[in-house]
DNA sequence: CCGCAAGGCATTTTT
DNA sequence: TGCCTTGCGG
């Protein structure tokens, strides 16, 4: 393959990306970089150019989606042969180490993987084992606690010899104990994956240096967002061949409240003192306005490497602010917006996002959407795969390949019912604490040594477990499924209530089944060390997110927080809620550091936008059912002022009136102001006058005055635009 | 043991 | 505000 082929179309950084393949190569790529571009044409050159084969390389990323397009644009470079490549999640990386090597470490390789709530779940079953009142104790902050020692890399003999006080060394306790659960139960939560895969390695030179000598060369996407354990574990990959990649962007570390560390970035080079060091800082994606306000909001921060990004995309609309006079408005006006919008510059629907800091925020939005029949999708909200029946579903396969899967098993033991109730289900636990068994061992022992009507209601869930186990021998997945669904009587039950949202489970368990017949034919020559179709689909599931199913969807707004949207890009972009409490938030508004993050936030989102960038905020709005008032967010001070043009939306003048003047909707007067400045003589019509983002044009027409004045001006470089007077600070040219 | 109703509750971001 | 848990009555 020929390296001008590769190199074609990439701009002299890229180029430098792509080439620099041998050593430590680090790249700074900010936002809209043409990141993606960049790494998936170095692997392609490795492969193609060098002659590396496809096996010797590695690249991890943090998300599906990211690791399948990666997948999908090498393929489309160097055809079939890019099959051979690593690409995956850290996660899915080292769940397949995992299922081959797991053995090392004395367990077993049939694990399940627990998912967060399967996780507060075995907290709250210690909570019981140990007598401890759970109103006193919150399950999901001691699971936090210990999910943050597991990205550290923190053992529980560690976490308790370190404990600083009575909240850590209560947290310390349930960790041992809880670990010692997992392992009762065969599962490993998502902390576990990543650390396990590193102590193996820690602890079996030969089997580290297997991986070694395969992965020859490693890349790591985002590598701002890398934890401790990740850390170890890629520079433990690359100790001996050196050979390592990573690229990402200070500003967009948005993770550190999960344990990513920036530093890891940030120090690289200290890390590999021989680096190559490439900065993309050609932006690909927006228009002027919209990089110089994010730049400007970002640039506020102490902690940070100084980058230059600039653009082509020359001209273009200034940002728009509005400020509501109450959440339900903001939503409104947003949703007017997008409706003009779409009749007036033909955008189809898929081209607009409203982002927002949190998920609770959506609501008011979808309330809105719904009311125009405006098609749209939540990105992260309740994901298919966190819905009831979904997971009910899933819980009765988990338990099939793993019968030691507690939560699984509590999840569905009288689901639907059939009997088995709490004081059962509480004595039957006890019964497995005692003699340290998975509950559905100790329910064997109940049903064969308790008497009663009981021990006749688990002796038929038994047998139906047993029967499904043996029918799931050899029948394909989706098979599995709706036999399971069927013979537990799940769907019976379902199909009986009659009501619309059990018709719509129904239909998601049709989906579930659906999509299990799509993974089988996806995988058919995937032969995985003879795991089961089953278990390969549970492996699947375990690690998807809600945005790996996102797919570009021409005709549906996007709705989500500004972290899903990280990697996104979308034409027009609302971001929403900006407000003090709510963006910054509340909860990390404390600390200098928690702030900075929170402006990387607030950059991830604005250079989201192409072309153009709404930003709102409202006076009031609801919150728990409150009437809160609202400032408007520091962050947007932060943004220059001649980079936006704001459309405030007024009633009528008198507040007194506002009540009577309701659902009038003609009474809305939308009118532009700007903020104060200006000397200046008057304008005239013929004027040639500079802008700093448009640069010089002629006055055309002047329209009003006083605070209110607007220009139109026939841009040299741009075209005609309407613009603001005082707000943007015109000069004579 | 089950279903219902009224409290209570908590709300950041997630591979 | 809406969800989830808990407590009660059948």
């Amino acid at each position: 393959m020929l390296a001008e082929t590769i190199l074609e179309g990439l701009n002299p950084e890229q180029k430098r990306a792509v080439e620099c393949t041998e050593g430590p190569c680090l790249v700074l790529a900010g936002a809209g970089s043409g990141k993606t571009r960049a790494l998936t044409h170095r692997i392609a050159y490795l492969v193609g150019v060098c002659g590396i084969p496809a096996e010797a390389m590695l690249a991890v990323t943090f998300t599906n989606k990211a690791a399948g397009e990666m997948k999908e644009r090498v393929e489309k470079l160097l055809g079939p042969s890019g099959n051979a490549l690593a690409i995956g999640t850290f996660h899915s990386i080292c769940v397949r180490i995992l299922r081959r090597e797991i053995g090392h470490l004395e367990r077993s390789r049939g694990f399940v993987i627990y998912d967060d709530s399967d996780s507060v779940g075995v907290i709250k079953q210690a909570f019981k084992r140990e007598d401890i009142d759970p109103k006193a104790h919150d399950a999901k902050h001691v699971r936090w606690r210990i999910d943050q020692w597991k990205n550290d890399g923190i053992l529980p003999a560690e976490a308790k010899a370190s404990a600083g006080d009575l909240d850590e060394e209560f947290c310390a306790r349930f960790y041992g104990i809880y670990q010692r659960m997992l392992l009762d139960s065969n599962a490993l939560d998502f902390g576990d994956i990543l650390l396990m895969t590193l102590q193996l390695m820690k602890r079996f030179p030969r089997v580290l240096e297997f991986y070694q000598r395969r992965w020859q060369y490693v890349l790591v996407d985002e590598y701002q967002d890398t934890n401790r354990v990740q850390y170890d574990l890629v520079n433990l990959l690359a100790s001996q061949h050196r050979n390592i990649c990573v690229v990402g962007d200070p500003d967009q570390s948005i993770y550190a409240w999960r344990g990513a560390d920036v530093r890891n970035i940030l120090d690289f080079e200290k890390d590999y003192p021989e680096t190559e060091v490439v900065r993309l800082e050609r932006n690909y994606r927006s228009t002027q306005p919209i990089l110089s306000a994010a730049a400007a909001v970002v640039s506020n921060n102490i902690e940070r490497k100084e980058k230059r990004l600039f653009t082509e995309r020359e001209g273009g609309d200034l940002l728009r602010f509005f400020e509501a006079q109450d959440d339900r408005e903001e939503a409104s006006h947003v949703i007017r917006q997008i409706l003009s919008a779409h009749r007036t510059e033909d955008r189809p629907h898929g081209q607009f996002a409203i982002l927002y800091r949190t998920n609770a925020q959506s609501r008011a939005f979808e309330e809105e959407l719904l009311k125009y029949d405006i098609a749209y999708t939540v990105v992260g909200g309740v994901r298919f795969y966190d819905r009831a029946e979904i997971k009910d579903a899933m819980a009765y396969l988990r338990l099939l390949v793993n019968p030691a899967d507690d939560q699984a098993l509590l999840r569905i033991v009288n689901k639907p019912t059939r009997g088995i109730g709490k004081t059962t289900i509480d004595r039957v636990g006890v019964l497995a604490a005692e003699n340290q068994i998975p509950l559905f061992e100790a329910l064997r022992h109940f049903a064969e040594n308790a008497g009663g009507r009981a021990a006749g209601k688990i002796g038929t869930f038994l047998s139906l477990m047993a029967t499904l186990q043996e029918e799931a021998k050899s029948r394909p997945l989706d098979q599995i499924i709706g036999l399971a669904l069927d013979r537990s009587g799940y769907l019976s039950s379902l199909e009986r209530e009659e009501t619309p949202e059990s018709e719509s489970r129904r239909d998601n368990l049709l989906e579930l089944m659906t999509s299990a017949r799509d993974f089988v034919s996806a995988n058919e020559e995937l032969e995985d060390d003879g795991r089961s179709e089953l278990e390969l689909f549970l492996d699947q599931v375990a690690l998807i997110s809600d945005l790996d199913s996102w797919a570009d969807r021409e005709e549906r707004v996007s709705l989500m927080t500004v972290h899903s949207s990280k990697g996104l890009e979308f034409p027009v972009v609302f971001l929403v809620g900006m407000e003090e409490r709510i963006f910054p938030h509340a909860g990390s508004m404390g600390d200098e550091f928690g702030l900075e993050e929170e402006r990387r936030l607030c950059y991830v989102a604005m250079t989201r936008a192409m072309d153009s960038l709404h930003i709102s905020h409202a006076s009031e709005r609801r919150r728990y059912g409150e009437l809160s008032y609202q400032t408007p967010s520091r962050f947007l001070d932060e943004i220059p002022s001649e980079v936006v043009e704001v459309l405030s939306h007024r009633r009528s003048r008198s507040r007194s009136s506002s009540s009577s003047r309701q659902g009038s909707e003609s009474s809305f007067d939308y009118s532009y102001s700007q903020e104060q400045d200006g000397e200046e003589g008057q304008p005239r019509q013929g004027m040639r006058v500079r802008h700093t983002v448009f640069g010089v044009g002629e006055i055309t027409a002047v329209l009003g005055e006083g605070a209110n004045q607007k220009l139109k001006i026939r841009f040299d470089r741009v075209g005609m635009k309407t613009i603001m007077v005082r707000f943007a600070q015109l000069e004579m040219a």
